[in-house]
DNA sequence: AGGATTGTTTGCGAGTTGGTACAAAAATCA
DNA sequence: TGATTTTTGTACCAACTCGCAAACAATCCT
């Protein structure tokens, strides 16, 4: 009871060689390229260097981690979301920082642009698994949320709307980048969606 | 060089037993539900009826027969845009009919409410095949074109940029939709996008 | 009728899939 | 030191994957 955390609460047998969060972050950007049924675990020892037992041991199995990115990319977006939200900036600067962000991400991949997981990846899956049709609402209804409530602080008397609509463009801008669209095609809609909500 | 089609043509050997457009019509829909790496053969066998070498000499592999169900979704999603252009009704009635028929579309499943094929599945193996990343851009620059070209006609002094964001609308009626959100509110979301554009 | 041509059915085989058993390795505990 | 606990690496398995070969069936042509 003397050294309850000595550092960080020594555990028992042989340590881990790797990082969760960073295996996490590998195995979700191969998850966001081939998508949760085109990625094999095969595909997961590459792009984690971890071999298989450990991914089992600790994650649980490929449908378990998929999981576990999806819940990953929620959290950190929301985190996102919050950012902006406290830089208190004007409906426009907000926009416009969102959006720049966004398109910025959404143009970096493994093998190309690759957009949103959850928005473009997540959603193949979704249909016939409730887990992950539930992960892929909780985001959507996250996104929705946290633009709204981005508006009515800045006084937009049609925030509801605005952010439905805003969220939507953000989604288009998923769905583009996979179609390979150039960065200023992104950049356009983005603008238009701005001088539209914030014009 | 008489009877050069005396009905249609009468081919060789022993006739089909299927109609093709029927089993493209079915195959989409197994797509539109798993998405392409969710999908096999034995569903595909099983969602037209066609043995596993009726299929591959009727369509090739079962690439070619995805890629064929993504061409044959273009073309029939661009005669619906140019119904309802011909249709010539004013702004806010074209794009609320325009809504209509994709939101009823979109609800539509074998399993449940599946979206856009082009959107939600197709864009999921478009970024490492670049003949699915072709189609898909395809289609959005079709769907770009067909709504700014229906809003010039109108004389819409911002058509290309609301051209865009109802597009984008459109996108992510398809995700919302895969997510499990209520007619409800798809329906809003489009009739904020109406409101946006043409009020 | 009989040959030619095309479509269909059965069955299979090479390769890949997700998942696991087992032993070696690396740490802590006594 | 040796026993215990946890992680890691090797190898493997059963099931499923896509695709195809070969025999059979149905039609047209002469």
């Amino acid at each position: 009871m003397v050294q309850k955390s000595d550092q960080i609460a020594r555990r028992r047998g042989r340590p881990r060689g790797f990082d969760t969060g960073e295996v996490l972050g590998a195995a979700t950007e191969r998850f966001r390229t081939r998508g949760y049924a085109g990625t094999s675990l095969d595909d997961l020892v590459d792009a984690t260097g971890l071999q298989r037992p450990s991914l089992y041991a600790a994650f649980g199995d490929k449908r378990a981690l998929y999981l576990a990115t999806l819940d990953r990319t929620i959290e950190r977006a929301g985190r996102g979301f919050d950012q902006l939200i406290a830089a208190d900036l004007p409906i426009r600067q907000s926009l416009q920082a969102m959006f720049r962000t966004i398109v910025d991400g959404y143009l970096t991949g493994e093998t190309g642009p690759s957009g949103c997981i959850m928005v473009s990846t997540s959603a193949t899956s979704a249909v016939d698994d409730a887990e992950i049709r539930a992960r892929l609402a909780a985001f959507l209804k996250m996104e929705d949320d946290r633009i709204e409530e981005l508006l009515v602080a800045r006084g937009d008397p049609a925030a509801r709307a605005h952010a439905r609509v805003a969220t939507a463009v953000i989604h288009s801008l998923s769905v583009r980048a996979r179609a390979g669209a150039p960065r200023a095609e992104l950049e356009a809609l983005a603008a238009d969606c701005v001088a539209l909500i914030a014009g």
